[in-house]
DNA sequence: ATAACTGTGTCCTATATAGTACACATGCGC
DNA sequence: GCGCATGTGTACTATATAGGACACAGTTAT
């Protein structure tokens, strides 16, 4: 379905050019899996991990925590946390959002952060 | 954990009190669960039902399905997707718009509404 | 050439999720 | 006063999620 484990192996084999550390046992015991799990999980032969140990790999293989956890098809807890307390403002927000351009969400991004409520 | 069960159980006697096919039974027949779930599910015996029996639910009662969601925990799916596709992005105004005042992230969903992009 | 390391195949498991099925006691309507 | 509807207790189940254990064959380093 998805093509997570394309990707980590992508990443974890540019990673392994460059520093032998990065083979596929060693790397499944500093994020805490057994090696077998993360060939399967590298292969798409199981579905991805759980958030933990995909916040793991991301930190692992320096990738973006947010985008690892979408090509797995979740989205961050905390995230889910901060629309949950607010359901209805955040809901409308996306919905609005869904089809407005990266820039104009992005300007909104910076209006915010220049923090002028 | 949650009071979504209490919830649901006030908004339907509220209902029953003006329509008696509010009841327990009919209502759990109406939206496709057995009287015996939506019982436990109401005094919080068991956990808040799948996210498609939380819309009929919502449905039902005429309740807000975001908020009916929120209660038990969950964010819908539809805006899943949305972050999913841009997950960078929406991470960050997620996370930007965390601590920002309920009126101001009104105002970026009005701003947004009569699309200045 | 052998010891250690590599990726992978196979089998198994624990917990969570999302309910169903049926029986029971109680109460209200006619 | 009895039949039907009401809510609930108990027991069970099917599927998904998130992996672990162990063995094996090929590769690399010394």
């Amino acid at each position: 379905m998805s093509d997570f484990g394309a990707h980590v192996r992508k990443a974890r084999e540019a990673k392994l050019t460059q520093d032998r550390r990065y083979s596929l046992r060693q790397v499944a015991q500093r994020i805490g899996v057994e090696p077998a799990y993360l060939s399967k999980v590298e292969r798409g032969e199981t579905a991805p991990p759980g958030e933990e140990t995909i916040r793991a790999l991301a930190r692992e293989l320096d990738e973006d925590t947010d985008v690892l956890l979408a090509l797995a098809g979740k989205v961050s807890s905390d995230l889910k946390e901060i629309i949950l307390r607010r359901p209805r403002l955040f809901a409308d927000l996306l919905r609005q959002l869904k089809q407005a351009p990266d820039h104009a969400i992005l300007r909104l991004v910076r209006e915010v952060k220049d923090g002028d409520w």
